[in-house]
DNA sequence: GTCTATACCAAGATAGAC
DNA sequence: GTCTATCTTGGTATAGAC
């Protein structure tokens, strides 16, 4: 674990980061000290700063990391043929893409407001990205008559915020099986969003 | 505001506990300290403790305050003939009742993780026996053929997620009226559930 | 690149005067 | 019941040796 000297500049890194993903996930950005990290690690407080100009950066790059490897990852799908498939798809591959990162979810969304408010307008800003794909499904879905909404944004708001509502409950091994989960939340977006 | 002297038994606890509920849910619970507390309130710190052993027990009081709240509010609610009517009830009661509480319900689920391990479980216990009630409204319209869902507490958590969702987006004097979004939230919930 | 040591400050909580 | 003053601990961040 602890070491006592030595060169490390490749690992030490994304050690840190890791470290930091997780305590921040478990305990909170502002409960988390820079020390803790630095004991889980295996280093001294003082060599965080060879990674990071200090905590707040910290935060950020996690975050910004994230939301960049979500919107990259779904862009490089490829996109089915109709609105309704475009749909399950995107329930799929957000149940599955958010259940295997617990730690970095939490964090996307409980630690905003610990963001500098330029950082937040960042983050913010991918987020709303990833909306928009949501959104357009449904605008594209409703144009031909594939889905009946009375407002694709809330709509949009409403089956992101039910799909997120698995994160705080499932776990691996429990009662029910992750496809299981993702067709019982298929069914209630689908029936949620047409006559 | 700052004010000297002086004896204020009864009004200093209700108003220390509204500034630590405003901070808390601005700031967050571990970044809020006793002193910011006290200076909103407009007294010298060392006087919180008159009105609460320690700052853990003021987090606590505001989310258990919050829950009894909750739960008494319901229950005093007539209770509709049918399981349909009494989900419409459910719907409007949940985001009325969240809406006019935003820092309450802000701190009741983003702060949990800063309770120490038994106030957690009986704020848990308390959060249980609301959603247990929501549930046997779908139990109850499923044994009568209202409500078509494969598994009832998923549908449970997934309808009471996406009622959440409001909470993060609705404010008053925006495009939409409270009316109209409960509107669409009913729409979206009871398609959800029925076949 | 990491260490030890430390500057500097703010935290939670308590003591005793009024 | 509140004040002032203080104890003790631990926070972020930096300096300089190795």
């Amino acid at each position: 674990m602890a070491r006592t000297q030595g060169s490390h500049s490749d690992i030490t890194g994304p050690r840190i980061r890791k470290a930091a993903l997780r305590l921040f996930a478990q305990q909170g950005y502002a409960a988390v000290s820079m020390r803790q990290i630095a004991a889980d690690v295996g280093v001294q407080a003082g060599a965080l700063y060879n990674y990071t100009p200090d905590k707040q950066s910290l935060l950020y790059r996690l975050m910004n990391d994230h939301m960049q490897h979500l919107l990259s990852t779904y862009a490089k799908l490829e996109r089915p043929a109709t609105a309704l498939e475009a749909l399950r798809q995107f329930v799929g591959f957000h149940i599955r893409f958010h259940l295997e990162r617990p730690d970095e979810v939490f964090i996307a969304y409980m630690e905003l407001r610990n963001l500098t408010p330029e950082n937040f307008g960042e983050i913010e800003a991918l987020r709303r990205a990833y909306e928009d794909s949501l959104e357009q499904i449904l605008k594209d879905g409703q144009e031909v008559g594939a889905f009946l909404v009375a407002d694709t944004k809330m709509a949009t708001l409403a089956v992101i915020a039910m799909l997120n509502g698995v994160m705080t409950w499932y776990r691996a091994g429990g009662r029910l099986s992750l496809d299981e989960v993702e067709q019982v939340y298929w069914d209630m977006v689908r029936r949620s969003v047409t006559a």
